[in-house]
DNA sequence: CGTCTGAAGATTGTTGACAATCGACAGCGA
DNA sequence: TCGCTGTCGATTGTCAACAATCTTCAGACG
């Protein structure tokens, strides 16, 4: 497979396309914190091209949310308020309810077979009190269930929100939040999903998210201004 | 107030943010078709600018799905197959459930009226059978109720589908299915809204959309190979 | 007659340089 | 001392040119 991933590597070659991931990888690492500016010379030196391929990363990464371009000044990390990131979480709830529904109607044996599989998994984290174990797998598990939904775009979509929710700069009183032991819930989705009930893993889902929506407006605003 | 809009005009100036909503109307206008292959030369001479901007904001579109990207071989207006419609009808349903929720809850008076408004001028129209008028008015009533949800990115990501789903070859048969008589169904929906009634109101709109896929995948494939 | 090879033309990917703009700072005046 | 103004450095926006790649097409070969 090798020959494959060589030919992969030469075709996907456009520096722009190669950049943005790294670019991508820089904020999510919190190299480069919401709020910053992004100096394209300091990149182009750093990944040794020239400006172009830099700026067409930006510009792909301003659709999608991560940064803010202003006139004549740069591109800026952005940085989200509380009401932003509510609205993301809203956004997400109403994918997230859609990729419940999906998958109750079209999951296949093995996909149902392996989200309850990551609950069982999780399970075990829980009741060992290994969060560093549980957060990778609540991640894999939200992301099998966006797999079993069978829209790509669906599943692009909920990922695209996902990044942009990390530049909420209150984010680590989000993950705490999550943290909150909610298997209950996993296992409820998992089930209706299983009992190809759409409307009630639609439900499940949907609440699944608006409960952390909560815990987020339920927390304090520790989020100092700019 | 002439002297604000230049002065909006010299702050938006970058060539590619200008140059972008430019492209995107050549393609909703049908002056470039789905499938076809874009020359940056020929729309950099058309422009007048040179090929840097037209590149920037390909590569934006690309993120925004209009475009598709290949390696050494340019951008292609993207065309879609009947599942990809679909799936974006899907994710339209959600965002669209959503948005009638958030506007039973946070819609204002004001807000209830244009609704009602519209709701009544689409009567009259299809009571004089005056499409023509009819399906404006159900772009500006959907709008609406994009606007009344209060989340901003609710809307812009609604709107972006939209978009895509010009893409659609076929896109014809699913308007003459869109402008299948549905104001009963839309009088529901602002019935909803106006009882303050999140469930319904999500409920109603959902359907709203999915009655629509239904019709867009029962009509024949009318769709060519590539 | 069909298929393969190779060169020509066209188009994309990338670069370095130039012009325009912005922010900061020193100097001047009130 | 405070505020204003003009200049300087830094950075962005844009461009024209170069290199690499792909497509096309003519011609040779089996």
């Amino acid at each position: 497979m090798s020959a494959h991933e060589a030919i992969a590597f030469l075709k996907s070659r456009s520096l722009g396309v190669l950049i943005e991931p790294e670019i991508e990888r820089m904020i999510m690492s919190g190299e480069i914190k919401p709020g910053d500016r992004i100096n394209e010379n300091a990149l182009a030196l750093r990944f040794g091209t020239s400006r172009g391929p830099i700026r067409e990363a930006l510009r792909s990464m301003e659709a999608g949310g991560l940064v803010a371009l202003v006139p004549n000044r740069g591109v800026y990390v952005r940085s989200l308020d509380l009401a932003t990131a509510c609205a993301i979480y809203e956004v997400r709830a109403a994918l997230f309810g859609m990729a419940g529904r999906c998958a109750a109607e079209r999951a296949g044996a093995e996909d149902i077979c392996r989200l309850e599989t990551l609950v069982a998994e999780m399970d075990r984290a829980v009741d060992a009190g290994d969060f560093e174990t549980y957060y990778p797998l609540n991640l894999a598990f939200h992301q099998a269930i966006l797999a079993a939904s069978g829209n790509h775009l669906l599943a692009a979509q909920y990922a695209s929100l996902i990044k942009q929710l990390h530049l909420y700069r209150a984010r680590s009183l989000v993950q705490g939040g999550g943290l909150h032991v909610s298997n209950q819930e996993h296992r409820a989705m998992v089930d209706a999903i299983a009992a190809r009930d759409p409307e009630a893993a639609s439900r499940t889902h949907f609440d699944h998210v608006m409960r952390s929506l909560d815990r987020l407006r339920a927390a304090p605003a520790a989020h100092a201004a700019t």
